[in-house]
DNA sequence: ATGTGC
C-alpha cells in the first residue's frame, strides 16, 4: 500500500487524488484528503491534517471528515473542509462554518466581449471602486434601518426584489433561491445587527474583492452554451460575505456553546471546534441565527451586483438589460446545511452538512438544484488569484457518493498575510500585474494588495484539475481578470 | 474573515 507521511499524520492512498487517515483513537470516522502530491505537500505543511483528524471526533460525524484540495488551516477546522454531522444525533459546530458566514461568490454574465473594454479599462475601475463601498468598517450601497435589517435577515434576497434591487431572476439563479426560511432573527445579537446596519452592500477585506473578468477557454461546450458562457466575454465575479454582523453571530454562539456545552468540549481535541448538540436549544439558536447571517451575505452580494449593473450602464451608456446582464449563480462557501444524503451504511441520514471554504456541487437530478440547471448539474463557481483567474464547473456525478455534494472553492493560501507583506509590496504587484498581465487592481489598501498577491496562492489550475479528475466538480470554462478592486 | 485585541 502506498502510504503518505507527513508530520505526525500517515495517509494511506485509495486511489489517484484520494487519501485516507484510519480511523484510530478518539476518532469516530476515518478522514479523506483529495488531491495530488503536489497539492499534499502543501497541505501537510501547516496544521490541516491534525485539524482534519480532529473533527472527526464531533459527534455523529458521518462516513468521513473530507479536506477538498485547496485546503488549509483554519479557526478549529480547515479551510476546505467538509463534515457531514448526523442531525439526529450528532452536532453543529461554529469553527466548521468559519467566520465569514456565508462568504461566497457569484458571476454575472454580460454580452460584452473583452474588445469592447479594452482601452476603457482604467475607466471602468474608477467608476466601480468609486460605486462600490470597500474596505474596512462602514458604509454600504444602503444604509439600513433597524427593520431592514431584521427583514433582510428573515427574507433574504425576498428583501431586495421587494426594495427593487433584484429581478425574479436573480432569486432562480442563487443557491437556495437567495433563502434561508430556517433563518431566526430573533437569535441575531443586537450588537451584529448593529454592525450589519451600515454594512448592506459593502465588499469588506481581505481577499474580498469585484473582478471584471473575460472567458478565456472553454471544456466543455454544451454545459457552457448552457450557462451562457463563450469565449471572450465579460463577466463580473463578486467574492464577499456577511461582514460584521455574520462575524458577530459566530462569536456569540462559540462563546455560548463553550459555556453551556463544557462537557462535550472536554472531549474534543481542540476547543475551537466547540459543539451544540443536535437537538439542544443552542443547536436550534446557531442554526436560526447562521442561517439568517447567510440571508445577510445574499443580499450584501445582491446589492453590490445591483450596483455594479449600474455602474455598466453609465461607462457603456445603455442599460444592464441591454447589457443582458444576468446572474449565472451565486454559491455560498462557508454555510452549514441540512441535507439528506446516503451515509457509511447504505442509510439515509439527515445530516448538518458544514461546508467552510468547500463549494456545493450538486449534479443533475437533485431537487435542491434550480430549474434552469437541473439536467445539466449546478454551477459551480472557484475564484483564483489576482494573477490566476478563476473557474466555472458544474457538479459532478461522483460528488454524492464522494463529498455529501461538495468541491472546492478557491486556490487556498500558500503563506499568512504577515509573510505576504514581507515577501510583498502593494505597489509592486500592481504594476507587474499591469504591465505583464494587463489587470487594473485598485485598492483602499496597499497592504491588502500585498496579502492578495498571486503568489501567496496555490495553483489554482491544480485544485480544480483535481475536482474534475475525480468527477465532483466537472471543468467548464475558466476566466482571466481584466480589472479588480478590493479593500 | 473581522470596528484585526480577553
Amino acid at each position: 500500500m502506498t502510504t503518505y507521511d507527513a508530520d505526525g499524520v500517515t495517509l494511506e492512498k485509495v486511489r489517484d487524488y484520494v487519501w485516507e487517515i484510519p480511523q484510530e483513537g478518539g476518532m469516530n470516522r476515518p478522514a479523506r484528503v483529495l488531491a495530488s502530491e503536489d497539492l499534499l505537500d502543501e497541505i501537510s505543511e501547516d496544521k490541516t491534517l491534525q485539524q482534519l483528524k480532529n473533527a472527526t471526533h464531533l459527534p455523529g460525524v458521518r462516513k468521513y471528515a473530507i479536506c477538498m484540495p485547496d485546503g488549509h488551516q483554519g479557526y478549529g477546522f480547515p479551510v476546505g473542509g467538509v463534515a457531514g454531522i448526523d442531525a439526529e444525533d450528532g452536532c453543529i459546530s461554529p469553527g466548521a462554518v468559519g467566520y465569514d458566514i456565508n462568504c461566497g461568490v457569484r458571476m454575472m454574465k454580460t454580452n460584452l466581449t473583452y474588445a469592447d473594454v479594452q482601452g476603457r479599462e482604467e475607466e471602468l475601475v474608477d467608476a466601480l471602486f468609486e460605486a462600490v463601498p470597500s474596505g474596512l468598517g462602514g458604509g454600504g450601497v444602503h444604509q439600513g434601518t433597524k427593520g431592514d435589517v431584521d427583514a433582510i435577515l428573515e427574507r433574504g434576497m425576498e428583501w431586495a426584489l421587494e426594495e427593487g434591487f433584484a429581478v425574479p431572476e436573480d432569486l432562480e439563479h442563487c443557491e437556495d433561491e437567495g433563502v434561508r426560511h430556517d433563518a431566526d432573527p430573533d437569535r441575531v445579537s443586537q450588537k451584529a445587527k448593529d454592525r450589519g446596519k451600515n454594512q448592506i452592500g459593502s465588499l469588506g477585506s481581505g481577499n474580498h474583492f469585484l473582478e471584471v473578468q473575460r472567458v478565456t477557454d472553454v471544456y466543455r461546450d454544451d454545459v457552457a452554451e448552457r450557462f451562457g458562457l463563450s469565449e471572450d466575454q465579460i463577466v463580473v465575479l463578486i467574492h464577499c460575505g456577511s461582514r460584521g454582523l455574520g462575524h458577530q453571530v459566530c462569536t456569540d454562539y462559540l462563546r455560548d456553546i463553550e459555556q453551556a456545552h463544557a462537557g462535550l468540549l472536554d472531549r474534543l481535541p481542540d476547543k475551537e471546534l466547540a459543539a451544540a448538540p443536535a437537538g439542544s436549544q443552542l443547536a436550534e439558536d446557531y442554526y436560526g441565527a447562521m442561517c439568517a447571517a447567510i440571508n445577510f451575505a445574499w443580499v450584501n452580494r445582491q446589492l453590490i451586483m445591483h450596483r455594479t449593473r449600474e455602474v455598466f450602464a453609465d461607462v457603456f451608456d445603455t442599460t444592464w438589460e441591454d447589457l443582458e446582464m444576468d446572474l449565472l449563480y451565486d454559491v455560498a462557501h462557508n454555510i452549514a446545511k441540512k441535507e439528506t444524503h446516503e451515509v457509511e451504511d447504505g442509510e439515509e441520514r439527515e445530516l448538518f452538512v458544514h461546508r467552510k471554504g468547500a463549494t456545493r456541487a450538486f449534479p443533475a437530478g437533485r431537487e435542491e438544484v434550480p430549474p434552469a440547471y437541473r439536467d445539466v448539474g449546478q454551477p459551480i463557481i472557484i475564484p483564483g488569484s489576482m494573477g490566476a483567474g478563476s473557474y466555472v464547473l458544474r457538479g459532478g456525478e461522483e460528488s454524492l457518493s464522494e463529498t455529501f455534494g461538495s468541491t472546492a472553492h478557491g486556490a487556498g493560501r500558500l503563506m499568512s498575510r504577515t509573510q505576504a507583506k514581507q515577501e510583498f509590496w502593494g505597489g509592486d504587484v500592481q504594476d507587474d500585474l499591469r504591465e505583464q498581465s494587463h489587470v487594473y487592481v485598485k485598492a483602499q489598501s496597499g497592504a491588502t494588495v500585498a496579502e492578495e498577491a498571486p503568489g501567496v496562492y496555490k495553483d489554482v489550475d491544480e485544485v480544480v484539475r483535481v475536482s474534475d479528475a475525480l468527477g465532483i466538480g466537472d471543468r467548464v470554462a475558466r476566466t482571466f481578470p481584466v480589472c479588480n478592486i478590493k479593500g
